[in-house]
DNA sequence: CCATTTGCCGAAACCGATTTCGTAGCCTAA
DNA sequence: TTAGGCTACGAAATCGGTTTCGGCAAATGG
């Protein structure tokens, strides 16, 4: 192949890569020495490899990764598997996150490849399929979940992966998580700084592993104040808009009812706006809230909601590189990060204006608990 | 390779998969014939043909993608560059739509790499190099500027791709596009149905072409209603919540303010909200607003934001249909769909409670516009 | 009945890389 | 001087497919 062969034109139109045996002829040499010379083989004098890595540079060559997969077993490439049935809870980190990883695995000459999947069943399929079929060398999950079924796959199949989360049993398993205990037990010990005395804890999905970690957040701040645990004050599962706002309802209808309440996910808390909005309430000064994620959504709510931001675009890369790395051998435990989460001071916690006591008769007067209540039975 | 053979492991550990030589060697013929049978050659018996597929279906063939690749030159994977320097504009955009053009990729056995690229021309390097290391077969490309240099290129190099937009000139493209134009004449027709008499325009950025059919849909909506075009009342290329709150001071500061706006995008006119907080307006009351995206953000406004909604999912399935189609073979001309934006009637638009004139004067009682001006100097 | 065509399929080249194997040439030690 | 060991590299096999080429046998035409 001539130099200006290099200038004409394929079928496609646009103009033709070079090819390996394009850098070995005009180095004067074979394909098997500038395969070597440029994968860093030792029986390849300095000399030689110079001389290739200049042929190489001049002609613009870098290796076809799918040819280099038939033989390598590796496409460079990594996966993630988008799963539609994970619930609204999980878009608000998509972009950002898909960004992190993008940039990261480009930076390295790597890939990103997405896929979908519909359930859980599906999920495994794909997994399973996109490594048979080498579209991808590795995998990144988020959210594990406890005993999660990919994470036994994955482990039993021998294919690499790193989870955005930690898990209960970390063998094996390497991960970038943000510290939602310590997040959790800042929020309760603010709101007591605040002066709250009564605050409630409201966790996300329970099959996560991350609900483990904040509630234990949650535990210490209360410890860390000196309050009582009330297992009345803490509610489970509610990942959801509305599944935030049945929880609501339901602490508002204890007869102690919290003058502040901790949710461990943003979407959750906004269903407490809204059975604020229902009741007459306001956001802020009748009770306050303090959340996690960081969702634009919670800038634009009304009072802007205070919360716990999670880098995710930093995430993303974090979690591109350590996979890299695990594909390229590195140990499993050589590969795990935690960040603490940073707070966003906005608008929705303040000093209490009444005790919770005095809340209570507040609640009493106003029949619109009640209604709320009905309309929660509908 | 016998049947065993299957069932062993290789090196990573997982079950291997079939190889066209397993299918050939049970079918009893060649590799060549086993490609052809499966590939819809004319030149196989039926009863060969019959019989490849039978044994394929029984070992689970199906054939390496990256291997058939380096003859073939496709990849069946679609590409996706995630601009991140345009904007936060886009972000809202991203979950649904990945997930829709992922899913129809994935139901036809293609798939979607995903990249990122930091600058225009970051863009068009990304592009090219995608074509050339064929980790892309074709690209979806979304929000097209007028004279869309991303355009040029694909046409000239000759690599397929389709809009999420229309262009200003067609040749040579396909594309998915929602009917901004109606939307935004729906708007003006609504506000006016309110009783509203002077309704101001605030269009998106106006390097985009939709930022055109938007502000055509707006005209087209005052002459239905009979109403003046006035320029004042048109404000431009508010893209971001801030340059959507600058638009909106600008607007209130007319001596006959505008006592409803029609916004082209979403996150601008949230900016709306932000300035109205400042000067003491309350949206839907005060001043009416309707806007066109969908955000869930608006959702949580208060009060809740009237939009016109699209379905980014849909959009993402049709288009990666589109490229597949295109890809194969299809003229660009027959891959061309628009659609119709939903209003989602939310509580941002209401009858005005006074006259633009009386507004007027409302506004001037109030020393928060002229602060609003400082703060905006800063 | 012979010459051609046609249908069907195997052999082998090929795509662009990696990797195994073998060896020429030099250096060292006995 | 010669056997042995290294260094550095070329030749060729290989990965898993596709595609070209050619040829046998049966069908067709004259």
């Amino acid at each position: 192949m001539s130099a200006q062969g290099l200038n004409g034109l394929n079928g496609r139109g646009f103009t033709r890569r070079a090819t390996i045996s394009d850098v070995a002829e005009r180095a004067g040499t074979t394909k098997s020495t500038v395969s070597r010379a440029l994968n860093g083989y030792p029986d390849i004098s300095s000399h030689t490899r110079a001389r290739v890595e200049r042929v190489a540079a001049e002609l613009g060559y870098s290796p076809l990764s799918q040819a280099q997969s038939i033989r390598t077993g590796r496409v460079r490439s990594l996966g993630f598997v988008l799963q539609t049935y994970d619930h609204d809870s999980h878009r608000p980190f998509l972009a950002g996150f898909l960004a992190g990883i993008s940039r990261s695995a480009n930076a390295q000459g790597w890939d990103l490849t997405l896929t979908t999947a519909e359930s859980q069943q599906a999920t495994l399929d794909v997994l399973r399929r996109l490594a048979v079929e080498r579209k991808a060398d590795g995998f990144i999950l988020s959210r594990p979940e406890r005993n999660d079924p990919r994470v036994s796959l994955l482990l039993s199949e021998n294919i690499p992966f790193v989870l955005f989360g930690r898990t209960n049993d970390p063998t094996g398993c390497s991960w970038y998580d943000i510290l939602g205990e310590e997040a959790m037990k800042e929020a309760v010990v603010r709101l007591h700084g605040h002066g709250h005395r009564r605050i409630g804890f409201v966790n996300g999905g329970e099959h996560f592993s991350y609900s483990t970690f904040r509630l234990q957040g949650y535990l210490e701040g209360l410890k860390e104040c000196g309050l009582e645990f009330d297992a009345n004050l803490v509610a489970n599962n509610a990942a959801t808009t509305e599944q935030g706002r049945r929880a609501a309802l339901d602490l508002l209808r204890l007869e102690l009812p919290p003058t502040a309440i901790v949710y461990a996910v943003d979407m959750a808390a906004l269903g407490l706006y809204r059975a604020a909005e229902e009741i007459g309430l306001e956001i802020g000064r009748d009770i306050s809230v303090i959340a996690y994620d960081g969702i634009p959504e919670g800038l634009f709510a009304h009072p802007p909601l205070t919360t716990f931001s999670v880098d995710r675009v930093r995430a993303g890369e974090r979690l591109a590189t350590q996979l890299i790395n695990r594909i390229c051998g590195a140990e499993s435990d050589s590969q795990r990060e935690t960040e603490r989460a940073v707070l966003l001071k906005r608008n929705s916690d303040r000093p209490p204006i009444r005790s919770s006591e005095e809340f209570a008769v507040c609640l009493s007067r106003t029949a619109q608990l009640q209604l709320s209540e009905k309309k929660e039975i509908d």
